[in-house]
DNA sequence: AATTATAATGATAATGATTATTAAATGATA
DNA sequence: TATCATTTAATAATCATTATCATTATAATT
């Protein structure tokens, strides 16, 4: 945890920009809830919790930062608002998501599955790919069971 | 074309909606710019040129509308605006998309790719996949053949 | 054809996310 | 310490999208 601030403390400066406690505490929520999807908004009032003075437009600027630092990711699932996701130690790309049209959660896949159909496209296309976005709509184990409860029930109230 | 227009009209009136006036028209504006990827506003201003009439809203209200009966995609491609993109005939998935962080074209891809990857995800992850978003982000042949003459010149530039 | 019910539209206000502005605070540097 | 650039907080401005509502078009029924 510290290990990973400090490595993104070297990058900010790097390309000097410093660290200072309001970038640290939204780095700090990240960091707390990578598993999660968080808004511009969330995060704000997670590091509010932390560091009351904070102002909204900081923690917008801080995360354009580390965005732009590749630090972060912002994703968007069509819901209005922009998402940003740490990316994993050493990722080379961008995970993958599996957004739930029924509950609305969201997973993250970490592994690549894309390599054979990029070399594909860099190929076919004659494009040089930096980066991807893969989404998945559709519905998660948790919401295929409670369906087919649903039926189930559904099933025996007819048969009566 | 025609036919395109006709099927779409099926659809409408299946889920007892109507093809009103507006609503054609903006379904042609869609047919004529498949290539293009419309935002709201886009469609808006084109349909306008046909149908001066037309409300930004009702043309809001058509798009969502084509969306909830998958007749068009909507896609985002974190440029802040929602773009809509008609569904080829036929077409059981969502294409996908290659937009360049150079010059901001966006070109189209039919063809599937993703089947190997949505079998291994739906097995290993326990999700049934309804649809897919794919976007990748890189460097189109275009602007690849800009750079390749950018270097070559400042090379010989040095080289005085 | 007239009447009523319903759906759709256009104009515009409201909302909500994001960005811009500006004055004050902070920090580094000479 | 004085100076300069960076960063911040508060808040205003912007921009895409959605909601509202009065009006109009369409369909169904008499």
């Amino acid at each position: 945890m510290e290990n990973r601030l400090e490595k993104i403390k070297k990058q900010l400066h790097s390309s000097s920009y410093k660290l200072t406690p309001q970038r640290e505490a939204t780095v700090r929520v990240l960091l707390e809830h990578e598993e999660d999807h968080l808004s511009a908004e969330d995060v704000y009032l997670l590091v509010k919790e932390k560091a009351p003075e904070i102002g909204l437009a900081t923690v917008y600027r801080t995360l354009e930062l580390l965005t732009e630092l590749k630090v972060v990711d912002k994703i968007n699932f069509g819901d209005g608002v922009s998402r940003y996701d740490l990316r994993k130690e050493g990722a080379t790309h961008f995970h993958h998501h599996l957004v739930c049209i029924e509950c609305g959660s969201v997973e993250e896949i970490q592994e690549d599955l894309l390599e054979d159909v990029e070399k594909i496209v860099e190929e076919r296309w004659h494009f040089i790919i930096k980066d991807h976005r893969l989404t998945f709509h559709g519905v998660c184990r948790n919401c295929q069971k409670k369906q087919n409860k649903l039926v189930k029930s559904e099933q025996s109230s007819v048969e009566k």
